[in-house]
DNA sequence: ATGACGTCATAAGCTGACTTTATGACCAGT
DNA sequence: ACTGGTCATAAAGTCAGCTTATGACGTCAT
């Protein structure tokens, strides 16, 4: 092994900050250090200092200097696709931090439960202040009877709730599903079966859940309750993350959204186990007071989010 | 709008450095500031320090303090987890990186193409690194004939290809599939069809696509050649970004892979339009030469890969 | 009660990375 | 040759973030 590989030092010594990758991007894009300096809102010199030591800590030439402009080399391209990644992450970050600062004044004021929040709603604000630049949104996120509250209290213009019913005095369209799948790490025999796996085993299967109460569990025991009873807890765990952490590691095998699964299915550290008959879909839903129809602001957020 | 959400300021100075995200999720990790700060060596008046800047740069509490430990705030767990997303984007740009700087001493030399080492290669990277610490690996990215030149001549343990057909001398193992779909902006009027596409009206409509010779390219040719002839290019784009921000900025229709497209597809920056009966399939492949089965790191890596 | 141990906050001084300004070298096209 | 574009280098200033040293606060065990 290179001596470098094995080092456990934190990411951000290896990883350039976002400004340089923002800086790399803008190169890919304008073909021309000067230029892109132009556009990041640096001088010349400051870029050129800045991808050469990009460079040096990458240990990757990057870009072809030349007297009529810079081009990304074979390696530049593949990097640059790579920081393409981390600079859309930190966009949706941005899109919902500022949604987060929630000043009074905003235009419009979004209520959404966990996973809205957490997945797709960076998605759709970034859509939005593409159609829609200068939209200032608030963000408050909760669960679905907090969302429903904020409504009726006219302290929010549009929600978005998770739950399989439309709670009460509000009006709702489907904007998106959400499935529950049975996942387990690599290593676990459940990943090498060749069988869909039957409900009733599902159910007689100690699981790695969220707590009692949560929604993801409401929906699995119900959709398990015609084939056994409820589910059997392994271990029971506060929040997605620890969840997916846990079931990463092997303990066991656990039940999540689809949404909170994706990136984890694509690099294979969980597998989907499927599962025979079991409809394991909710849908998420834009919710509103009933009787208010979305106007403005809310409904141009509405309009982006229909499938 | 908010004095802030209008200014279109560099990223960088608006979402808090990776050493930060990294410090956030410790303090999520450990509820302790001193014990996060410990994790990623430095002190603890430093991550107080930093903590509190990320706070005031945010507008936004996330951490409660308390003399028994910290604690995530509501809005502190959301921010924390869309800053997760942004440190796993670091993570595969390391790990590509770090296979990228390519030293010779490498144990395992992989050699793939440019949608495999783009899209899927970083993630096996980090799969590896957590089954096999201390494997280093390099990385040649190149398209199909590149592969299996480096692999006929030693130079590369382990090919990826996304051809039509394992290339000459080499023996291959499909290990994804790859999609090729018909996408256009939400704006585009095949967006709101109700009936499916015909595959001759697709071949009639002139598309954003790549260069011809490009892989994209050939797949769609071939698979358009029963139903009308070749694919009419509306534009004609170096790389599969270019195409993809100009399908997304509305110029027209595109033809993309799945994997490019999978985020767009998400926030709804793009739709897809479902096509009758073509089958825009490809296969992904490993491929190594001819009686020459992977073993040590190589079948390792394999292994990961394998659906 | 009281002392020990954990938590986080504050202050002062240092270091280093990144910046700008001011140049220079190089090449292409006029 | 001259003009206008490219990138590189050097010197000097600025500022964010670090460490060390200390203090304040709360909890727990004695």
């Amino acid at each position: 092994m290179t001596s470098e590989s094995s080092v456990t030092s934190p990411l951000s010594h290896r990883v350039p900050d976002l400004g340089a990758l923002e800086l790399l991007l803008a190169v890919a894009r304008h073909g021309s250090l000067g230029r892109a300096a132009r556009e990041v809102g640096i001088t010349q010199p400051a870029a050129s200092s800045r991808i050469r030591s990009m460079e040096r800590q990458l240990g990757v030439a990057l870009v072809d200097r030349s007297p009529r402009g810079s081009r990304l080399t074979d390696a530049g391209a593949l990097v640059t696709d790579w920081a393409r990644r981390i600079v859309e992450a930190a966009e949706a970050f941005d899109a919902g931090a500022q949604a987060l600062r929630g000043r009074r004044d905003s235009r419009l004021r979004v209520a959404a439960s966990m996973t809205i929040a957490e997945y797709l709603l960076p998605g759709w604000l970034i859509a939005l202040r593409a159609e829609r630049p200068g939209t200032a949104v608030s963000l408050m996120a909760g669960n679905s009877a907090v969302v429903a509250e904020r409504l009726l209290a006219g302290e929010a213009d549009l929600g978005f709730v998770e739950g399989l019913a439309v709670p009460e005095g509000l009006n709702g369209a489907v904007v998106a599903h959400d499935r529950l799948a049975v996942v387990a790490a690599p290593s676990h025999p459940w990943s090498r079966r060749r069988k869909r796996l039957d409900p009733s085993e599902l159910a007689a299967t100690p699981l790695i859940l969220r707590e009692r109460g949560s929604g993801t569990r409401q929906v699995l025991d119900s959709a398990l309750a015609a084939h056994g009873g409820l589910a059997q807890p392994l271990l029971e765990l506060a929040s997605t993350t620890a969840v997916k952490a846990a079931a990463v590691s092997g303990a066991g095998p656990a039940v999540l959204s689809e949404l909170a699964i994706m990136e984890e299915l694509a690099s294979r550290r969980l597998v989907e186990i499927p599962v025979e008959g079991v409809l394991l879909r909710r849908d998420l839903r834009a919710v509103w007071p009933t009787g208010h129809r979305p106007t403005g602001p809310a409904r141009d957020l509405l309009s982006l989010t229909r499938a």
